[in-house]
DNA sequence: TCTGATGTAGACCAGGTGGTTAATGTGGGG
DNA sequence: CCCCACATTAACCACCTGGTCTACATCAGA
């Protein structure tokens, strides 16, 4: 990898790891494998980030397993600071739970400390050119993790417990308005019909859904994706 | 791939493509160059569910750019049937949206009509062996996608134009009540407060969030992160 | 030390909300 | 043809909610 002549400027890097003797032995790695260019290192995230704000590296190997102050938050705050350095993760566990939120939070890729030297180098030059990267072993832990939060969700929303499908379709409209917080005065505007009747609907709507009041209403009806159903049944 | 002695069954296939010639031409393709049995094929989405109930395949290869009933809404649906059958996306642009949705709803890979066949055997081995498999470039353009909703996401919330921001300590837990459909009294009652001193809260509550009511109060919170906040402050 | 932000609390009132009962019209299924 | 589900409306009432004004204690910071 990068072997030969090179028009691309040497990649600048970071390298943040608590473990001091790890940080060294990845420095070296890189130092020697490959030519991309090591312009410092921290042993803290909080550390870390003045380093980044002073040389604008292109590229940060953050290691997530730290006290004090994690990894994750520090590549939320890298993140949040857009100066377009990239973050790649590092750590020693392949948790999906982890990877999930690193990739969430903005990582640029994600990196095992078990994985070969060369996997590492290939990952760098990946990302700083642009890429996001993931080794694949990694790749089908993060789909996995991600589609079985979504399987959840979906259940919960088709779900025949869902008591929001004994509701009318006029009853829908209601609870439409209700979740966009109109009074009874202005659904019964909008829909053209008395406000007595819109209480009408409202009580049968509080019954079906065993709620008490329009707030709980509301939060039933967001939480068993009553605003997702459209984005499910007609465009997914 | 997949050479020499094979212990494992053979994978058994459905092929869904409402282009008849592409259809036989993956038929082919796949009975040529690999051991997969093609059970049956389809040239729309409702006679494929109904062979998929039939034939209970280990694999669908599922075209998505076709009419009537769409690819996506039949993938969901297979998913939802949850006979342990797993599909594959196979489409003609590698568009990040359909991508993203496609593995958002259980497909188990994606594969673009334009790549080799060599890739196409691959992946379905790769998936019948359980795991769930995106090329890299179409991996790349996933997290890219995926990135940049939550992006957005994040800005939102961290955004000092976010008028949660303003709110005090005390505020906060009010509202927090507030968004479980808690009553003044209740509110009252877990704080160990007078109803008044929630009033006054509540009053505070909508003068900072621009709203007149607590239903607009609980839809403000929910929708600028109330309940995310936490998640990415403290543990992301 | 004074000021401002915050948390606490009471009183009053208009209006919104929720519960109940009753009644009418309409359309579909048995 | 009758019954049931659904949509519609009225009237009444208890209670909750939201708006306003006032008041006091605490604490941090100028």
């Amino acid at each position: 990898m990068r072997r030969g002549l090179e028009f691309k400027k040497k990649a600048r890097i970071i390298i943040v790891d608590d473990n001091y003797e790890h940080l060294n032995g990845v420095r070296e790695l890189i130092e020697i494998e490959s030519d991309f260019d090591v312009v410092a290192t921290a042993t803290s995230a909080s550390v870390a980030i003045s380093l980044i704000k002073k040389y604008r590296p292109d590229i940060v190997l953050m290691d997530i397993n730290m006290p004090e102050k994690d990894g994750l938050s520090a590549i939320a705050e890298i993140e949040k600071l857009d100066l377009g350095v990239r973050t790649i993760a590092l750590t020693g566990y392949d948790d999906p739970d982890l990877i999930f939120r690193a990739m969430k939070i903005g990582a640029k890729g994600y990196i095992l400390k078990t994985m070969a030297s060369a996997q590492l180098i290939y990952a760098i030059d990946e990302v700083a050119a642009g890429k996001i990267y993931l080794p694949n072993t990694l790749s089908s832990r993060f789909f996995e993790y991600f589609q079985k939060s979504f399987k959840e969700e979906l259940q919960s929303i088709s779900d025949e417990e869902n008591l929001l499908n004994y509701l009318t379709q006029r009853e829908e409209e209601v609870l439409d308005l209700l979740t966009q917080g109109v009074t009874y005065k202005g659904v019964a505007q909008k829909l053209f019909i008395s406000e007595t009747t819109v209480k009408t609907h409202v009580n049968n709507i509080f019954q079906k859904l065993q709620v008490n009041d329009r707030t709980q209403a509301v939060l039933y009806a967001l939480n068993n994706g009553f605003l997702n159903r459209r984005k499910v049944k007609i465009a997914i």
